[in-house]
DNA sequence: CTGTTAGCGCCTTCAG
DNA sequence: CTGAAGGCGCTAACAG
């Protein structure tokens, strides 16, 4: 705001109250109550605070007083542009949105995308409570956001018991796909992966076929759990992870979804049977296969994860485990406003049947 | 935050400094500029605060002594949630973000759904700068954001030249909506338009045919202007906007873009050119259109307003006035960052041709 | 290097 | 009904 040091220094309650020969306070009082102030006196004071320019206390002054600013800050391990962008984030908001509606509040949004940003974003927020999107359990972000000493929830995991998190059941849900697939008979299956651990904005990232190590290692908490969903549901149906193709897509921009795809049918042709941890990631398979005249789900079925607008009118519509984001935001910012003691929920997910999931071609038994 | 309250009182900088056996800008120097502060004090004072559990300065107090929040606000005549959900104010933000993003600033968005939570919202803001989108010129944020004393945008309208602000050409727009058609030899329209004039929060709004004076006295700006222009258009053919028939539309959820466009195709049944004001609107008069087995471009041509996604994949594909929503985001915040004076930018509209507009199915001449 | 001081602008007792 | 005073928490300027 290179002007903020031009424009002239405003006027105060302070300014107002000399010029109208009255108490700091009664001007005070005649912008905050009103009532308790004699006509007369108010109207002078009115009439100064006009000459004045003075339109009103500022809130800088009254936050300090109050402590309180009417705002909840959601941070982001992204750029700011991901709220608006990323249809997840989208219904998430909505259901915090709702909620901030509901009690007059307004919402920062705050980027975690460097970790300058994101540290001074949660160092020096203005804000009530705090809403924090990490990757993982290692986020310095939520040692910050404790040291705030303010309210604050973490999204998609665990921190434990001292702290209050929304996660979802992301391992059942990862299992619940492998299930409905075994249930059809399915039993070659291939993975397609979000990333695993590395820092994607700093590293270059590796993509391709991921081994058992890499697979253990995984410390983004949502790829984690979902890996031991599929490897519980697998191992359910008598089928050992570890011979189960694993591509780790890129997953940013709808290429990196088809590049991951053709990695994934490339590396596991045989395969009749792919579980996705995205939905945007399973429509590019559907489109891959498509490409590649695979006849979905006549040859090959897909389940994805996440429910997004679009996988309800894929061509198929995709079959995917969905779970409740608005429910989540609202939760979220509920948490805060409530206060109370730190929580953890999880919430349920649901899986969704339509049209990309189907006996195998030719059944084969163990 | 019911439990603010109940929260310990969290130390300050004077309890570290005194427990350190310092004075305050010591212990302030030892969070902010620690190069400054001897060694051997720096391990003390960060004793003593990790003892007393401070985590560095509380914002609140930086904030009044700095002036500056680093964040600004965005302000919408809707509630939160519309900045998840409209296409156009997505692609809007995505601009801003980008912005805000190079600035390491925050963003926050205050809601004016509500006259009290706008009133609030303006009044209270922490933030160093302020984009308005309002409905009309009239707007009472307009004048509360004046009194903030801060920089401030008003988006798509013109409130004079002490005010910054950026639009888009709507008049040229709409006129070239109607060029268009009317090149291709159409002549007899008809006008699906946004709300005109009521408070869509308050009154019941009347939807339907509106005539001339209602149209004059539209105070809406965008659809004002709109409507201006296709009267250019029109008069530009030779036909007066007053023999036309216009729809104002309900436009908020899709079924009222259904309704809207029904009542059109019922209310001018020989019209062979439609022009929409908006995207959504022209999406719902090619559904409707499909449902009564009206052939677009065939028998029918429509034009909508702004682009969103779905208009390059409807059916047929959109013909449509798209403006630079993302550019108009980026705008508004680089205003803001770069302080300067006033600065009033209309940017220029696009006709997209697509798949929605032909030749009328008989050419009839005057 | 370290400490003192003077606000930043407001609001809420409390006494008159 | 009105006014005086203290403090919310921090930092920049300046003096040692």
């Amino acid at each position: 705001m290179a002007n903020v040091e031009l424009r002239k220094r405003s006027a105060r309650l302070i300014d107002v109250a000399r010029a109208a020969g009255v108490s700091r306070s009664t001007v005070g009082n005649v912008f905050s109550r009103p009532d308790l102030v004699r006509l007369e006196v108010r109207v002078r004071v009115e009439e100064a605070a006009r000459a004045l320019g003075y339109a009103g206390p500022d809130p800088k002054g009254s936050l300090l007083r109050a402590g309180r600013t009417n705002a909840i800050g959601v941070v982001v391990a992204d750029r700011l542009g991901y709220y608006f962008d990323d249809p997840q984030m989208r219904l998430f908001m909505q259901g915090t949105s709702a909620v901030c509606d509901e009690h007059h509040a307004s919402m920062s949004l705050i980027s975690g995308f460097t970790a300058e940003a994101g540290v001074l974003g949660v160092k020096r927020a203005l804000v009530d409570g705090l809403i924090l999107h990490c990757l993982d359990e290692t986020a310095q972000l939520i040692e910050l956001a404790r040291n705030r000493n303010l309210p604050f929830v973490v999204i998609d995991f665990d921190v434990g018991p001292a702290t209050s998190s929304i996660r979802i059941d992301d391992r059942g849900g990862a299992r619940m796909a492998v299930e409905h697939l075994a249930g059809l008979g399915h039993r070659r299956f291939a993975i397609l992966s979000l990333i695993t651990r590395e820092e994607y904005r700093n590293d270059p990232v590796r993509y391709g076929p991921i081994d058992r190590d890499w697979r253990d290692s995984a410390h983004f908490a949502v790829t984690r759990e979902r890996l031991l969903g599929y490897a519980d549901g697998l191992a359910a149906a008598g089928i050992d992870i570890n011979a189960v193709p694993i591509i780790q897509s890129p997953f940013k921009e709808e290429e990196g979804g088809r590049l991951g795809a053709a990695m994934l049918l490339d590396g596991a042709p045989d395969a009749t049977a792919i579980v996705a941890m995205s939905a945007t990631l399973a429509i590019a398979v559907l489109n891959e296969a498509r490409r590649r005249r695979i006849e979905v789900p006549g040859n090959l079925s897909v389940v994805g994860f996440d429910d997004v607008p679009e996988a309800a009118v894929s061509d198929p519509p995709l079959t995917t485990v969905s779970q409740p984001s608005m429910k989540k935001g609202r939760l979220a910012a509920e948490m805060l406003f409530e206060g109370g003691p730190p929580r953890s929920e999880v919430l349920p997910v649901e899986l969704i049947v339509r049209g990309s999931t189907a006996p195998p071609p030719a059944l084969t038994s163990p």
